[in-house]
DNA sequence: TATTGTTATACTCTATAACTATA
DNA sequence: TATAGTTATAGAGTATAACAATA
C-alpha cells in the first residue's frame, strides 16, 4: 500500500518462488463476499468482547436467550420462526443451552405439543451480563458511521434480508 | 400486516393459550443481529441459485475455488490470509474440495513447505458454471438498491470489516 | 528459529427426512 | 389432517493446541 517500487522485496521470497502476487480478480467486488466478510468480522468482535466471561454465547445463542428472557414461556417454535431458523437447528441449539443449565424446557399445560422455554437463574445472569457487552460492542460498530450512514445501513440490511422473505415464509424480525 | 382489529383471531390459538405476542424487545435494533440475518438470507439465496447443480458450493468454498482458478498454484496459506481464515479451517475446507475432486494439492518444487493449489478439470467446470449463477444472484441483490445506495452499502460493509483488521493482522481483501 | 502445513479435538450452525405426540 | 416437537444423519465453518517438515 503506497510503495511505488516495482522490485519484489518481500522477505524470504524471491521473484521466482511465487507465481505472482495473488489477486482477488473481482471476488472482492461481490456483494455476497463483502457481506460475509463483514459478518465474520463482527461476529469475531462479538466473541472477543466476551473473552473474559465463562459461559460465552454465540450471536445466535444470544438471540435465543434474549428472546426467551423477554418472553418467558415462549414456545420453541415461536422462537425459530422469529429468528428464521429451522426447527431441527433450533432443537440442537436449545439442547445445548439446556445442557449448559441456561434454559429450561417445560411442557405447556394448555397445549401439550408445545414446549415453553424459560431462562434459569444462571441464564438470567448470563444475559444480564451480556447486555452491557452488547451495548459496547454495538457502540464500537456505530462509531464507524455517521447518523445518516447508520440509518442507511440498517435500511439496506433489512432490504437484503427481504430477499428471503419473498421466496419463503414471512418473518418480520 | 395491516389489520386494525384488536381481537386475537389467529387460528387454533385462544387468548389464554399464548402468554403474549412474542416481542423482539430491541433485538432487531442491533446492528449485529441485522447483519447476521441479512447474511443468512443472502447465503440461502445463493444456495438456492444452485439448486439444480450437482456439485454445489457454499459461499466460502466458492471463494476458495475462485481464487485458486485465478491464481493457479497459489499457496494454501496465501488463500487463508486473503480470506481471513484460520489455517486449520482452510485445511478442512481444502480437504473436502480435494475429496470431491475439485482441487489438487501439490508440493511446491521451489519451497517444499508449500502446497500449491490447482483446480482440476472438474473444478474448472464447476467454477465456470458458477460464474453465471453468481452474476444473476448479484444482480438480484443489486436490484434492491439505487446506484448511490449500492456504493454506500459497499463502503459501509468494508468499514465494518475493518473492525477486525484493527485488532488482528492486515488483510486487504 | 521461523514458516508452512497437518492432525486431533471440540463446538457450533444448517438442513432433510422420518418419526412421535397431540390437537 | 395439521401442528409442535424430536431424532438421526450429514455436511459445513471455527478455532486451539500440539506437531512435523522445511527453510
Amino acid at each position: 500500500m503506497g510503495s511505488r517500487r516495482r522490485k519484489s522485496t518481500r522477505p524470504g521470497l524471491t521473484a521466482e518462488s511465487v507465481p505472482a502476487q495473488p489477486v482477488f480478480a473481482g471476488l472482492d467486488e461481490l456483494l455476497g463476499y463483502r457481506l460475509r466478510r463483514a459478518q465474520g468480522a463482527v461476529h469475531r468482535e462479538y466473541l472477543a468482547a466476551q473473552a473474559d466471561l465463562d459461559p460465552k454465547l454465540t450471536q445466535k445463542q444470544t438471540a435465543v436467550m434474549w428472546l426467551v428472557q423477554c418472553n418467558p414461556g415462549v414456545a420453541q417454535g415461536a422462537i425459530s420462526n422469529m429468528l428464521g431458523m429451522d426447527a431441527a437447528t433450533m432443537m440442537e441449539l436449545v439442547n445445548r443451552l439446556v445442557a449448559r443449565g441456561l434454559l429450561l424446557r417445560k411442557r405447556s399445560r394448555i397445549d401439550a405439543r408445545r414446549r415453553e422455554l424459560h431462562a434459569t437463574a444462571a441464564g438470567q445472569h448470563v444475559i444480564d451480563e451480556l447486555r452491557g457487552r452488547i451495548s459496547k460492542h454495538e457502540a464500537r460498530m456505530r462509531h464507524l458511521f455517521s447518523a445518516t450512514e447508520l440509518h442507511t445501513l440498517e435500511k439496506l440490511l433489512q432490504r437484503l434480508q427481504s430477499l428471503e422473505s419473498r421466496t419463503k415464509r414471512r418473518s418480520s424480525g
